[in-house]
DNA sequence: TTGAAAGCGGTACCAG
DNA sequence: CTGGTACCGCTTTCAA
């Protein structure tokens, strides 16, 4: 009892409706300024009437401008990323753009093969993230405009989420409350986000002349977070910042089963402000901006495209720290 | 010093250099059956020099296949269905598709703005937790192969997340623990899922003679659980079954602000398994096979394409208790 | 086995 | 301001 479905209305279904002449219908889309008020409206709603909307494919063919671009990521159920995504699409939707969603699973040739499968079709990239080789980024950018989020790479766009202010400010604020001996439970060494609030947690203590100690989290997880504990413990320090908010979230969970309290017995700050309030206690942590990210950039990417290759710009996101309810004085010593 | 990007070479070039007609190089790329073995050698010496390759959007137009499919989500930020686009990415990459993700913001015009505006690029249309109403889908699946996700119109072809086997086993599971007066605390009134939780919660009290009540979430959020502590509690209730796990650690977090211990005193399950073991107390909770599900969805889909519009079908996918550490059982009546 | 030509759905140039 | 028409690059009858 199907019915074969009916094709998709066409320019020249909406003209013939309305009485006038494709080129007409196609003026009344893409420069309706160069048509008289009362025929846009018309056609408008004709057009309405038919569920008309013009055909990307063919207007790509005849434009070369695609009306697409790609958004990849290393793992879109790492909560980092759906903000960003979230924005990104927003932004991308309100310039009429289509995103092309890509997951490359942590995995460079994965990586490699989405932007390959998608580059014939769509105006430009953003790589969020990328493990790309630095010459396969560039490769590609050759190809198409290309948008970097957190990864430096000289000589292209890209924005970049600056850990570092809300880092330092942890630093302060822990300092402030009378911590003298802190560990910094890290993250991939080879990740510039890691290496970044590494650093400024470092700097920041050196400053302040407290101790900070580093205790790697074997990954970036609830699971590692959780299993550093004790190590956090040994080394003797009464507060701990957190690579990132999962791994905080694992620590505060690896710390209640040692039976340590928080934020009585120990502080924890986590980074990228990903859980919100709703753990218990809330999380004191460090704002990631990434929905800023996310709409920044597709802002550059749809410059680049306008406008053409750009010299490379780096958009520096601030941060800064939400304090919450897991720092307080240091307790007594456990 | 960048050279002017010398333009891609088309079929027409092709043609004419190694002396043939367009039809021929069009064949010896997607039928070279049809040529002589020395045609196409030559033709493909002759591409191969010259860096041809296929363009893929005149291809489209021309076939009306895209190798594109779009998949629509209600809030790509909301837990539940990060694992479900990750799943169906998959997937669809792993058939040579190219996924456009849309998120139409729990919005029914959005939603069919983006559909719309995908439609002329798609092969078809994965739509999770549709909001849009009943017509406009039908409409959608007249023009182009349609799956739904959690969302059950007859006629069409759909993956189900029947939350009611694991629904069932929770109370019985509550029951079993020796609770004899339960609360459900529910979410959006008109969704498919949360009529499917609270119908089962409902009968299978119902069965074993408990009492169960329900007290609504103004909102399936982790604030509006939270904001129904109060409620759960002057319910004289021992146990609740939330609407999802959001719900659920609001919940938690209300009842803690209260005074009330986790299972000690106050026992709690969630729905969807969307945040694993990473509260604290680690959530007893329903799972939800989301995974499951968009690789699912995008399997009917594929075979809809391939086949023509199927009769709809509905694939119901079980779920089961996840008992972690917030049931136990009743504690002193608070 | 191969060539010629008619589209696919738009855009944009050229008249009027 | 609007209509007519030649493309965009490829696929696919239809003939030869």
């Amino acid at each position: 009892m199907d019915q074969p479905p009916k094709s998709i209305p066409t320019i020249e279904q909406v003209a013939r409706a309305a009485g006038v002449a494709r080129s007409t219908v196609s003026r009344a889309f893409s420069r309706p300024g160069m048509l008289s008020a009362e025929t846009v409206a018309h056609i408008m709603a004709v057009a309405g009437r038919l569920g008309y909307a013009p055909n990307q494919v063919a207007r790509a063919l005849s434009t070369g401008r695609y009306g697409n671009i790609a958004l990849i990521v290393p793992d879109v159920a790492n909560p980092f990323f759906p903000p960003l995504i979230r924005a990104a699409e927003a932004r991308a939707d309100a310039a009429g753009l289509c995103v092309f969603l890509g997951d490359s699973d942590e995995d460079p040739a994965q990586e490699e093969r989405l932007t390959g499968k998608m580059a014939a079709q769509v105006d430009g990239f953003v790589l969020a993230s990328s493990r790309l080789a630095e010459d396969a980024v560039r490769a590609l950018r050759g190809r198409r405009p290309v948008v970097l989020v957190n990864r430096d790479i000289d000589g292209l766009d890209r924005v970049l989420i600056d850990s570092a202010p809300g880092t330092a400010a942890a630093v302060r604020h822990l300092h402030e409350l009378g911590h003298r001996r802190i560990a910094y439970v890290g993250g991939p060494p080879f990740s510039w986000s890691n290496q970044q609030r590494r650093t400024a947690v470092l700097q920041t203590a050196g400053e302040l002349a407290i101790e900070a100690v580093e205790v790697a989290a074997e990954r970036p997880s609830y699971e590692g977070g959780m299993a550093a504990a004790p190590a956090v413990l040994s080394a003797r320090t009464t507060a701990a910042i957190a690579f990132d908010d999962l791994v905080a979230q694992g620590l505060m969970a690896g710390l209640a089963g040692l039976g340590v309290e928080v934020p009585a017995a120990f502080s924890v700050i986590g980074c990228d402000d990903v859980l919100g309030a709703r753990t218990y206690p809330p999380l004191t942590t460090i704002s990631a901006r990434s929905t800023d990210a996310g709409r920044a950039a597709i802002e550059m990417l749809l410059a680049q495209i306008e406008a053409g290759p750009s010299s490379g710009t780096a958009q520096r996101l601030g941060t800064e720290l939400i304090v919450r309810a897991t720092t307080a004085a240091p307790g007594p010593s456990p």
